[in-house]
RNA sequence: GGUUCCGUAGCUCAGCUGGAUAGAGCAACAGCCUUCUAAGCUGUGGGUCCCAGGUUCGAAUCCUGGCGGAAUCACCA
């Protein structure tokens, strides 16, 4: 049993020989011992002062000498006002250090396995031929997966900052989930139909001319992102002298010929015109190819696409069954509505008049296929809280239509990357490209690194990869660390920090630690564990070691809120506390043989621990740098 | 106007289910490389935790009401 539980168990048994009434668990309150203080472990007593009639330090005092008689791990406390700051003996930390070296070869062994098995999927290809799983096959299984969407890219736009965000957050709450032993499945839903889709068509057939990102010298996304915006600003030069002779803006954006022709286009692809099906298919597959390059650089994949293409029809059949058994309700001009007064939402449109479906059905449609494909415990859809309100929408909907997953979705709402100057529009091309920025990241990383004159042994090879490391470790980091729900600021004119509460700082801190490693050379790691039995334990070890004992409820609390801050933040504490060790105290130069021992198995383990954590948000730590 | 989220140091952010004197980084200033990587470490200054009530032994945290900001409330996606 985890000591903290041990620790609560004597509380409540204490308590209840002494006055015969039972504490409920959550009144047993214990947490880390604040720096300032002596001890590892804090119980707050001022819950039990009542129930003892005793004041806070008395109660205290009674509790700390009844633990120290009943657990031998703790060796001494402390009394300071209502807090009992326990401490533990010297081995207990290092039998838990001796463990967690024994445990960590093995699951760092069976956690590469597990990843290593997985291909990356890419966006085409493979990743819609792969076999979905079968509901009705895994109804019985305990272990239900979790199913998580994010990216869920535009076909007419190249990726931006924002997607960065959505793209990381949603790697990282994988990674996370699955860390804290949930089977996971990373899905993204592509939208490459649509309106905005023949636009960039429409503007590419009429002065594109026949370029293709070859004869372009462009990435793909980049093309078509070009066409898109090429359309808008057409679009506008044809809505000017219609506004002028008194149009509004939307009558104008409407009565343009160039929406016409749009919207013709749209007509033309849902009848699956061969001519524009076979653009439409070119130019997605060349926006595939730009998505998965930068994917790739981004570090993020997928083990499922799904395609609007193919499921943006789905819903339909919902919706009429919902009709029929008359959850919902037809209007007289033939639209369907769902009355949602009970939730006190506003009515919400299911069905035009003509039939066809609005984003709500669809959305409807693939959750239920989602479902079918993989029966999960969880749908998390990773999309910014702009959407807040239709997924609050989404999730009644379905509830009132009576799905047995209308409890499952969750929707993790995070906050828009902002620049000085506000909300990135890209109408006045304030957008941050991920590509651009993925660039800059990397050369601040080579620029930084040879001024510090840090790679002079590495090879071409070596320097690319640990400038890559650590541009994109900056950039994660940076983005993971702030509360997903809330907004942040970007400000692209202070390039982001290597230094201080950064990820090449723990990169950093990995790297010294390695160094350190490879210094004492294999054997003298194999012999450590054994060597440190008696060594004395002193105040910094011992906070580094009460902090890395914590990393296992850091992970479930972090996959509980779904918060890869609460890893960032951690491990960041992780390496200031093991660089301020480092600085202390010599681990290879210490004379004492079993203390040198105890550091090397401290440094090792710390070192794992910031290597795993930091891979729970995708980011990979170099040997050297 | 309704709903949701946010408001903590000059700036960017932490602060776990209520717990000790509210913490980091950046920026400013002052120190530390003959010793395992100075992308590091140490120190100084910097606070009406938006405001006002309430609950509590105890509130940045919970409740109510304000103020400020963001998002959203389409037969758009």
């Amino acid at each position: 049993m985890k000591t903290e539980n041990r620790i609560a168990a004597a509380v409540t048994d204490i308590i209840r020989e002494k006055t015969g009434k039972d504490v409920s668990p959550n009144q047993v309150v214990l947490q880390k011992t604040r720096r300032e203080f002596k001890g590892d472990l804090t119980l707050v007593v001022f819950p039990f002062v009542k129930m003892l009639q005793q004041p806070p330090e008395a109660t205290a005092e009674m509790l700390g000498e009844a633990l120290m008689q009943r657990l031998i791990e703790v060796d001494s406390f402390q009394v300071v006002k209502g807090f009992l700051n326990l401490r533990f003996s010297d081995a207990f930390w290092k039998s838990f250090l001796f463990e967690k070296i024994r445990k960590e070869d093995e699951r760092i062994h069976q956690h590469e396995q597990e990843t290593g098995r997985q291909p990356a999927v890419e966006i085409h290809g493979e990743g819609k031929a792969k076999q979905a799983g079968n509901a009705e096959s895994l109804q019985g299984d305990a272990e239900r997966p979790v199913v998580v969407e994010y990216s869920s890219p535009n076909t007419n736009k190249p990726l931006h900052l924002g997607h960065i965000r959505n793209n990381l957050l949603g790697y990282s709450v994988a990674s996370i989930l699955e860390a804290s032993s949930k089977k996971v499945v990373k899905v993204n839903l592509v939208n490459d139909r649509g309106i905005h889709i023949c636009k960039s068509m429409l503007a590419w057939i009429k002065y594109g001319r026949g370029e293709t990102p070859e004869s372009a010298g462009k990435k793909g996304d980049k093309l078509v992102g070009d066409y898109y915006v090429k359309f808008e600003t057409e679009l506008r030069r044809q809505m000017k002298p219609l506004m002028d002779a008194g149009s509004g803006e939307d009558e104008a954006r409407r009565k343009a010929p160039l929406m016409q022709e749009a919207q013709e286009l749209l007509r033309r692809w849902e009848a699956r015109d061969p001519e524009v099906m076979q653009i439409w298919q070119t130019m997605n597959e060349w926006v595939y190819a730009g998505f998965d390059e930068t994917y790739k650089r981004m570090g993020v994949d997928f083990d499922k696409i799904y395609y609007e293409s193919d499921t943006y029809l789905l819903g339909r059949d919902i919706v009429m069954e919902g009709l029929e058994k008359g959850i919902l309700h037809k209007k007289e001009d033939g639209s369907v509505w769902a009355n949602l007064d009970e939730y006190k939402l506003d009515e919400k449109l299911l069905l035009r008049t003509d039939g066809t479906s609005v984003y709500m059905t669809q959305d409807i449609g693939t959750a239920d296929l989602r479902y079918k494909d993989y029966c999960p415990e969880k749908m998390v859809y990773v999309v910014g809280n702009e959407q807040n309100h239709h997924f609050q929408v989404l999730q009644k909907v379905v509830e009132k239509l009576g799905k047995p997953y209308a409890g499952a979705i969750y929707h993790l709402s995070y906050g828009m990357v902002e620049l000085p100057d506000g909300r990135m529009k890209s109408r006045e091309g304030t957008v941050v490209d991920a590509d651009d920025l993925m660039d800059e990241m990397v050369a601040t990383a080579r620029s930084t690194t040879e001024e510090l004159g840090k790679t002079q042994d590495f090879s071409d090879e070596e320097k690319q990869h640990l400038y890559h490391i650590i541009g994109m470790g900056a950039l994660k980091y940076f983005i993971l660390k702030v509360d997903p729900k809330k907004n942040m600021l970007f400000n692209p004119e202070e390039s982001i920090d290597f230094n201080g509460n950064t990820g090449p700082f723990i990169q950093y801190t990995h790297a010294r630690i390695r160094s350190v490693l490879r210094k004492a050379g294999q054997q003298r790691q194999a012999m450590a564990p054994g060597g440190m039995k008696d060594a004395p334990v002193n105040d910094k070890e011992r906070q580094l070691l009460n902090t890395l004992y914590h990393y296992p409820a850091v992970v479930q609390e972090a996959a509980g809120e779904m918060s890869p801050a609460r890893i960032a933040n951690y491990v960041y504490d992780v390496a200031k506390e093991f660089n301020q060790f480092y600085h202390d105290y010599s681990i290879l130069n210490e004379e004492d043989k079993a203390v040198s021992d105890l550091r090397l198995c401290l440094a090792a383990h710390t070192a794992r621990v910031i290597r795993d954590a930091m891979a729970l948000l995708g980011i990979e730590v170099p040997e050297k740098m």
